[in-house]
DNA sequence: ATCTTATATCGCAAATATACGATAAGATGA
DNA sequence: TCATCTTATCGTATATTTGCGATATAAGAT
C-alpha cells in the first residue's frame, strides 16, 4: 500500500468516515446501546454483557473515545463512561444533511 | 484473532454496524457523493475525480455494491451505477432509530 | 504495608482493509 | 478479425483492526 490516501479528500469526507468507523463494529454499537440503557455511566459491567475479554472491551471502548463518542472519567477504583450525546448529535445531523443533500437531487433510480 | 465474534451480537448491531463500515473511509463517501451530483449512473468518471487508481475505485465500488448501497448495471462497454435509495434510507432511518432509542433514555450527562 | 478489585496498556497473532500494477473479459469500431 | 476502450479481477505488499493473555497501574480494603 505504500501511502495511504485518506488524507486527499476533504475534511468532512474524513470526519463523517472517522465517525462511521466508530460506529463500525457490532460490539461498539452495543456498548453504545448498553450506556444508554443503564442511563448511567456504566465501568466494567459492560464486560460482563458483551461475549469479550476486558482487555478487549476496554480497547473498544477506548476507541469510541478517542473518535468523541463517549466520554469517560475516573471513579474511586473503576471508570465512568457516558455517550457524548453532543458529538453524537453533530455527527448524526452531519449524516442526515449528507442523505437529504444526495436524495434531494435524485430521487429516480437509472439502473 | 483466531475467531471472530463478530457474529456473537445481535442480527440488527451486525446490520448497522456493516452499513457504518462501508461508509467508513472517505473515498467511498466521496463516491456517493458523485453518485447524487451528476444526477445519472455513472461509470469510470468516478476514476477520475478521485485521487485513486481505477483498479481501487473499482473495488470500493464492489463494496458498495455488495452493502446494498448502490446497484450497479452493464452498459455497453461501460458500467452504470446508482445509489439504492431504499437501502440506504432503511438504514438511515435504523440509524435514527438507534439515536433516538439511545436520546430518550437519557438527556443528561453524567460524566 | 499488603492484598484485592477494576481498568488500562503492552505485546503478540491472526484477520481484514487499502492500494496498486498487471492482466483478463466484454463490447464497440475499424 | 483485430485493435481499442472500459471495467473487473488477480496477485501482492503493506497497514490497520480485532482479539486475547499477561502485566502494569491505581484506588480501596484489611
Amino acid at each position: 500500500m505504500a501511502i495511504h490516501k485518506k488524507e486527499e479528500f476533504t475534511q468532512k469526507e474524513q470526519d463523517l468516515a472517522n465517525f462511521a468507523k466508530a460506529m463500525a463494529h457490532p460490539a461498539r454499537i452495543a456498548i453504545l446501546k448498553v450506556l444508554a440503557q443503564r442511563n448511567a455511566c456504566i465501568c466494567g459491567e459492560i464486560v460482563d454483557l458483551l461475549p469479550l475479554a476486558q482487555s478487549t472491551v476496554s480497547q473498544h471502548l477506548k476507541e469510541l473515545k478517542s473518535a468523541g463518542l463517549i466520554t469517560g472519567s475516573i471513579d474511586g477504583p473503576r471508570s465512568c463512561y457516558c455517550i457524548n450525546w453532543k458529538a453524537f448529535e453533530k455527527y448524526n445531523s452531519e449524516f442526515n444533511f449528507l442523505f437529504a443533500n444526495l436524495k434531494v437531487k435524485n430521487e429516480k433510480a437509472c439502473c
